[in-house]
DNA sequence: ATGCCTGCAAAATATTTGCATGTAA
DNA sequence: TTACATGCAAATATTTTGCAGGCAT
């Protein structure tokens, strides 16, 4: 008995959802809209599945976990977001779709965007012959200082 | 009715193993012996804990996967390894510990490696306050030319 | 002899897939 | 109407853990 998905989206942000959604060629769902407007209307983010799932069922939308993951993965395969391997055995997604560094904390958990300069004409350089550069990934893991030596 | 784990290690390599496991504060154990033999004895690798326990395998070398796991942890923990997030959802670990890049082709699955110049100030400098940088993870992922878009 | 190490199996975790039903075009 | 999307559950895949027995010191 819950209200229809789409009375949970903002008539402002509705449209544009499903225009971004369409000129990928994916069909605007009210799972998708949904998911897109936790993604893409409160700037950069860095999800996990279970996490995106768990803020899809706080704010009152009924999608299933695997549903989750298939939107995630489809928004990757059409450029909507990134993946970062940050922690291996977990995904988080990416909506920032800039060249950018990752900062993480290994303590915390939390994950930081830091500008990436470089050259375009360097990362095709580093590319091995007949191979061209899709992405680069950067990853600095920090600690609190004095912290301990181990994970 | 196999010969003894000892006989497959060479006699020049198995004192410098036995030498190198003990400096870490390790047991030299059999499984552990045959384990960094296949590890650092041919250069700079990269393998995942699958691939280690089906070369150990085919070696003739009695290990179970669980022992295989937390051998490749301890020696990520005193610092003979280093874990690679380049694909979520399986580690690698890397016997090359300086800091370099690693160039992951994303249709063969070939990790090379390239040599990373970085000043330890930059990388410093990087971290937010509070916190110390304690490595930074470079990944340029690279497909052959022309080739589709979607992994 | 003591305490760390191993093997096995089971548990824990993370992600994908099959299929019947639902929904956008 | 037709093809694509969803939900659920089961299947997969990866890694960790508990415990009885083994081995290095």
């Amino acid at each position: 008995m819950s209200p229809p998905m789409k009375d949970l989206l903002s008539p402002t942000r509705l449209p544009l959802l499903t225009e971004r959604l369409k000129l990928t060629g994916l069909r605007p769902t009210q799972q998708r809209l949904a998911l897109a407007d936790l993604l893409f209307s409160a700037g950069d983010r860095h999800v996990s599945a279970e996490a995106l799932h768990g803020e899809a069922q706080a704010a009152g939308v009924s999608v299933s976990l695997a549903t989750v993951y298939n939107t995630l993965n489809r928004f990757r395969a059409v450029g909507l977001l990134k993946e970062v391997s940050v922690d291996s055995g977990r995904s988080y997604f990416d909506t920032n779709l800039s060249p950018h560094i990752h900062i993480f904390n290994e303590v915390s958990g939390e994950l930081y965007d830091a500008p990436l300069c470089l050259r375009p004409e360097v990362l095709e350089a580093l590319a091995p012959a007949h191979t061209q550069a899709v992405s680069v990934d950067v990853v600095v893991r920090v600690r609190p200082r004095h912290a301990s030596q181990e994970a």
